[in-house]
RNA sequence: UCCUCAGUAGCUCAAUGGUAGAGCAUCCGGCUGUUAACCGGAGGGUUGUAGGUUCGAGUCCUACCUGAGGAGCCA
């Protein structure tokens, strides 16, 4: 008897009348003293569970089948037909129900039937995968991983797999967590009283990596068009639903690339993963839209219909002045955008994604590239309705002087970047690229508010368990 | 890190400074090709922690812990 997914049982995919094995566990058992039970059973397989009618003739139906519960995880064999009741085509009627395994304290039970918090589920982080709502988020999320490689490939670019651990402590993008073999107890020190990093495992300071790029730079400068996807740490003592310790990021890098060509690849990439994520998940989105966020299907496919609009830093400051909204915070020519002023822009100016490009050097770290007028830098934030900032990047300073007179412009120490000035020094080319937070991408699909309940096992200040 | 809010049954939440409750879940019984099942019953509590005010504190005060939302930082 072959074993099913129940995902290709419901797809139709094997006839009725066939004799079928399917595992997974129990969501919910409803008896009919007519003498049979209902279970649904689930596997993962898609959203929806599988009804098996279990008739009371089964030789273990008073013993165990009727104290089955959710959670409880069984092997099912039967007939697939089609169903007497309504709510689904077919069904299993079961000829023999084997139970796996048993739920100890089906009181104490944290995943019941019933309605959980998101704060409540993300204490039994390792029970949650079986609810709904977060198996829904786990098949979105390797749907829009699947798609992300996908895209690439079939655009021609290489998957590198850059480095986790990082020597660099000063690439710009926050606080770093140490690598750190050194016993803490006894930590050896120099002649100052510093610890001695000669000492430790690489013989020098070692950290988590905050951003693939500068690694990536250099592959893009041989092979023209690559890309990294994989998790990334930083240590900021960040308390937002936007903000995780360890995340996943893509970050592609395009050579003989302007900012242009940046923006263009971000728009298609994004929606080429909006595009495959309704088509290939209609079943989970069609979950989301119901429950979590009604519009969670109409905005994505509105995204993919219609151009991202684009326009400069100066163009938004000018937008956000002219707003008849008052902003806690002042807008000026220099200053950042501050999340009001994003949320402004994609949420009530354009409402849709937006591409902010060119914004002022001094708020934008050393490796953008300088425009021409030398006030501004080839910059672009991607700006989604509800979550912000979901794409941050740039065309990168290709000319070596320029790099050079911009490291000091920004008080940073040339010597780790010998390496990377090398690549201006041997054949540089312009190129460009940026990173999208894998995590704010699903987030804004699924309309999940908050980054810890898209991701498995969240990391934030204070909080690694599990 | 800063600001704000919240911690009461397994979960979601009530309770004027005066006997701690409901719904859901769980267990038991009833009913039904059921499907957010329905009806009845039962068990379930050191009210986040430590102090303080008061005849009396879930409620008021102080500190701490935890969580959430917002800000900053960013993806």
């Amino acid at each position: 008897m072959p074993k099913r997914e129940i995902a290709e049982l419901l797809r139709g995919s094997v006839g009725v009348g066939t004799d079928v094995a399917v595992r997974g566990w129990v969501r919910t058992r409803r008896d009919s003293k007519a003498g049979l039970s209902f279970l649904q059973i689930n596997d993962g397989s898609c959203f929806a569970s599988l009804q098996v009618v279990a008739d009371g003739t089964l030789p273990n139906y008073a013993q165990e089948i009727q104290h089955l519960g959710s959670g409880c995880a069984v092997t099912v064999r039967g007939e697939l037909v089609e169903s007497m009741g309504r709510g689904q085509s077919v069904e299993i009627r079961a000829t023999e129900i084997a139970v796996e395994g048993w739920v100890d304290d089906a009181d104490t039970y944290p995943i019941s039937p019933k309605r959980h918090s998101f704060e409540f589920l993300r204490e039994v982080a390792h029970l949650r995968p079986r609810t709904n709502t977060f198996g829904a988020v786990a098949r979105v999320r390797n749907c829009l991983a699947q798609a992300v490689h996908r895209f690439f490939d079939a655009s021609g670019y290489l998957w590198i797999h850059t480095p986790i651990i990082t020597a660099s402590d000063t690439e710009g993008a926050g606080e770093l967590f140490r690598v750190s073999t050194l016993d803490l107890a006894h930590l050896p020190r120099d002649a100052d009283g510093a610890p001695d990093f000669s000492r430790d495992f690489f013989g020098r300071e070692a950290f988590l990596t905050v951003s693939g790029q500068l690694n990536v730079e250099a592959y893009c400068l041989a092979l023209s068009k690559v890309y990294t996807f994989g998790p990334t740490f930083r240590a900021e003592n960040s308390n937002t639903s936007r903000h995780l310790a360890e995340f996943w990021m893509i970050e592609p890098e395009t050579a003989f690339a302007d900012l242009s060509d940046n923006a263009d690849l971000a728009e298609a990439l994004l929606k080429h993963l909006f595009r495959t994520v309704l088509e290939e998940r209609a079943d989970d989105m069609e979950f989301f839209a119901q429950r979590i966020h009604p519009d969670a299907i109409s905005r994505l496919q509105a995204v993919v219909d219609q151009p991202f609009e684009r326009m400069t830093y100066a163009e938004a400051v000018r937008a956000l002045q002219d707003a008849k909204k008052k902003f806690a915070f002042e807008v000026s020519w220099g200053a950042d955008l501050q999340s009001e002023h994003e949320r402004y822009l994609t949420e009530e100016y354009v409402r849709r994604p937006v591409v902010v490009t060119n914004y002022p050097k001094g708020i934008k770290p050393f490796y953008m590239r300088l425009d021409d007028g030398g006030e501004t830098v080839a910059a672009m934030d991607v700006l989604a309705p509800g979550i912000g900032e979901i794409v941050g990047g740039s065309q990168r300073e290709e000319r070596l002087d320029v790099l050079d007179s911009r490291l000091v412009e920004c008080g940073i120490d040339p010597a780790p970047y010998g390496w990377y000035r090398d690549l201006r020094r041997y054949g540089t080319v312009p190129h460009a690229g940026f990173g999208l937070g894998l995590e704010r991408t699903i987030s804004y699909v699924s309309g999940m508010a908050n980054v810890r309940d898209v991701i498995p096992f969240p990391r934030t200040p204070g909080s690694a368990d599990f």
